[in-house]
DNA sequence: ATACATCGTTAGTGGCACTAACGCAATGAG
DNA sequence: CTCATTGCGTTAGTGCCACTAACGATGTAT
């Protein structure tokens, strides 16, 4: 995996001190290093993020319309047509269409699918292992714990 | 502050449980809120970031050339031009020849450039101060800690 | 029959991270 | 003194991604 030494927050003495303390810039500049990492990681198989994400949508709530994984998801309806077609392609999901409604298709994953989904989670607990590496358990936990409350308060909670 | 509830980690049933635990994902979704929220702060007073960035390294460094800008900012010189054409054209910064080499640029703050900088460190403690409210003083402090060690890991410490 | 909403798709836009290349200038080696 | 290399700032891009608008087909309610 590439080093993320451009990203660094913290450049001593270089780093202007009213940036240190600037919480957005870490949080951005820590996002795209590890998103990068990730990113890197899936790349190498020839899979992305999105991949991923639908993959685990179809593993635990079985075949669906493009709307439903879209609204688990927060891919636009827009963007996951072209997720859909590259998982199609590589024979992981097959896109049908819905006898009970017309408009809509039907994403059903494909046994081949849920290998890869299989595959690409444990390519993403190998990156998780090397993001969190200077973490103990319970500095995982808390790290988790910390930004998910972020989160939820910024999402309305 | 427009809520970021389409960025939303943990939708409870909805979201399937393989990407509640994907840090990478918790990360990505909380930082685009962070980075809404000080962008929409920063736009209604017409600042975005980057003009925050090189206030502040202007503030702390004094005059100093672009490309020492660059470096210190992480901000790319072609990318820096524009933030300093800005800077100038609202009169928080000038762009002058560097009389001891006059391959660079010497850029200066002016005072008016100075109140900005105080204007837009205020406003983005209050944005500190609102993406932070779940938490306590430890904890805020704590979450601090452990990204900067993340960050600082995946930056090749 | 009609108005409205849903679904999936196409066709974009704008911002941003990032790179290449250029002209001018400075420096160091020979 | 000449020349090659590097530095500086700028222009001109590229590609990705978050995001929106609009369209045609379809379903639903009145």
């Amino acid at each position: 995996m590439e080093n993320n030494a451009e990203l660094r927050f913290d450049l001593g003495d270089k780093t202007p001190r009213p940036l240190k303390r600037q919480f957005s810039r870490l949080m951005g500049m820590t996002a795209a290093q590890v998103s990068k990492v990730a990113q890197e990681a899936l790349n190498a198989v020839g899979a992305n993020k999105f991949h991923f994400v639908v993959l685990a949508t179809l593993h635990q709530f079985g075949p669906s319309s493009q709307a439903a994984i879209a609204d688990r998801t927060g891919i636009y309806r827009s963007d996951l047509v072209a997720v859909i077609n590259t998982l199609e392609e590589g024979g992981y999901a097959r896109r049908g269409p819905d006898p009970a409604d017309k408009r809509r298709n039907v994403i059903t994953m494909t046994e081949a699918g849920t290998r890869r989904f299989t595959e690409l989670d444990g390519i993403l607990a190998e990156v998780h292992e090397h993001v969190m590496a200077p973490l103990g358990e319970d500095e995982r936990e808390q790290l988790f714990s910390l930004l998910t409350r972020v989160n939820a308060h910024l999402a309305g909670d």
